[in-house]
DNA sequence: CCACGAAGTT
DNA sequence: AACTTCGTGG
């Protein structure tokens, strides 16, 4: 028996209008913790994962586990059919293969009530190992869409770098190539978990490498790993029946520090960087909803780097992640070398990520 | 070498919308004054002349005269890239085959940088001859684009005359035919330089004339020249390979002011005009960035003729050059009879302009 | 209520 | 590619 009553169906229907597209079927899986989904792509390329924990509930009880097997394109009918601000109470009996919501405008007597049919799914419960990722970067949700909206203009894919001087977005294309430059708010591409000003010096040096010939050097500035707050300690390759050859996430990278696969060959024109403390205004969207892991979020970029990371992804795949940012004004990137990109995106009591297995070689 | 920066990247996109589709490739002629672009439409029907002058940016260097071939759709796609207020510099080396822009957000941390294939393209220079129109005419580019869009619902050209009574746009289509008239917003057409009381009899005289048969007294009218600023003193048949047929234009018309080739027979339905200085309000799109030849564009339709004019011209074409309105509040037409017509919108530092040969006959 | 952006259609 | 319409956001 699950009874979970939402303050607002507006987030379930973000939530839905974020991976709709991407995943045809998925399992709600209900527990006492809260509300997870987990499937991959259709292409199972892809991995979805959502949290909704069942403190973000205004109401919220389930007796035991139970998955409810949900088509998303009825699931989104169903949700077209409540306004944002109506309350939203989730029903599923323990015997029954029906989803009943019930939607309640505040301040009114309108009750609006609908069951859905639910199905049976196989759980495909993949294992995500608890990477402690070399770069953390958290961006404004609506420069993260820009940038790879703009970049697929050009090309299939999208070369991410991140290293000292910020974080670097490269595709190229047939008509042109594109190398989108975002550097930190604060100037400071923070090294391992100090973000102080110990390393204002390293920091010139490393820009002065990747102005030049820094490959060499990478390696001398390993530091404390980048912590990643702690959720599922499982392995990344579960059960699922194909496409997991994509997903051979190493669970832990200690001493691989030294990978030396960016290639920044002829692009730095004029990447001069005011560095130190001018904050520039990087004109906030302010949606008042985010909340991120560390605290509120500025508006600004935040880069934590452990290591030069470089990585390619599929531009079609991070367009479709960037529609989640109806759901927050920050999203965050995570990234390992060879390991499988990590796109999240927090809200209140909840997160919506997404891993993508980085294309290896030109294919 | 060329380095060449635009305050606003918005100016460079809204060039480009307005010809993409006339033109897919053309080259940019960089030199010392500025950059300017001459094409042929892709059927040889019309010309563009673009001209950004060298004062227009906010930074501009060019050693050397240099031709940067474009292909337009990718160029489109890369300004796509591009926030309109984003500063953009373009860069081209001398012996490079790319050209570099560079967007970067005002207070931000963001550089875009895009490399573009360049081509080569086979320099087709066109002369064009530096007309002295019989027929000026400035109205606002928002109503130009309506009269075409609209008569081009119902017919495939449109006659356009310009005498006395002001400016009369005329498409006979097989469900209905349309006529629409502008008249001078002071309420006088200007004949030849002079533009007073001295012709007010005469201008009674002719719309008399309209009204029943003028054609015996056309030539009657012959004035001073209207005269245009001057550019190139070059002949307009250049060297391009094909559709100069339609470029057969008169380098020079003094002696010919007797054309008789306009022809209103029956359609003089209801073309009372109140004369006089009834200024219309002809709602005047104020985007507050046109900058005209004379002065300070006011909303206004401004007729200055020397005799009467009346040509035909095919509407696709019209409409096309209309997108270019997002560059000016108003458009000038330029017309003599049995030369092509010059359709120009002036910007900051520069216009577009357009040659469109009129039809003969009732090709 | 108006405007802008996205999607579908021609 | 452009236009029109629908939906969403301000």
């Amino acid at each position: 028996m699950l009874e979970a009553k939402l303050q607002e169906a507006g987030l379930l229907k973000k939530l839905l209008d974020a991976i709709k597209e991407l995943v045809t079927d998925a399992n709600f899986d209900c527990n006492e913790e809260g509300i997870n989904l987990q499937a991959m792509d259709n292409s199972h390329v892809a991995l979805v994962v959502v949290k909704m924990e069942s403190t973000g509930f205004k109401k919220y009880r389930c007796d035991r586990p139970m998955p409810l097997g949900v088509n998303l394109a009825s699931l989104t009918k169903v949700l077209k059919c409540a306004k944002d601000d109506d309350t939203c109470t989730l029903k599923a009996g323990d015997g029954l293969d029906s989803l009943n919501l019930v939607y309640e405008a505040k301040n009114s007597d309108r009750i609006a009530e609908y069951d859905m049919k639910l199905m049976d799914i196989d759980a495909e419960q993949l294992g995500i190992p608890d990477t402690d990722y070399d770069a953390r970067i958290t961006l404004p949700a609506a420069e993260f869409t820009r940038i790879v909206k703009d970049l697929s203009l050009l090309g299939e894919s999208v070369r991410i770098e991140v290293n000292k001087e910020g974080i670097r977005f490269v595709s190229d294309g047939e008509a042109a190539n594109g190398s989108v430059l975002l550097k930190p708010t604060d100037g400071k591409v923070k090294i391992g978990d100090d973000n102080d000003d110990d390393e204002e010096e390293e920091k010139d040096d490393d820009e002065d490498e990747d102005e030049d010939s820094a490959k060499a050097k990478k390696k001398a500035k390993k530091q404390k790993k980048v912590k990643k707050e702690s959720n599922d300690d499982v392995e990344m390759n579960g059960d699922e029946e194909n496409g997991d050859e994509e997903f051979t996430a190493k669970s832990d990278d200690e001493g691989e520090e030294e990978k030396e696969d960016d290639d920044e060959e002829a692009e730095g024109s004029s990447k001069k960087r005011k560095k130190a403390s001018s904050s520039k205004s990087k004109k906030p969207a302010k949606k008042a909803k985010t909340k991120k892991d560390d605290d509120e979020y500025s508006g600004g970029v935040d880069i934590a780097m452990n290591q030069h990371v470089t990585l390619t992804f599929s531009l079609k795949y991070l367009v479709n992640f960037s529609k989640s940012s109806s759901l927050s004004d920050s999203v965050q990137l995570m990234m390992s070398n060879d390991v499988p990109l990590l796109v999240s995106y927090s809200f209140e009591s909840g997160y919506i990520r997404y891993y993508l297995a980085p294309k290896i070689g030109d294919e």
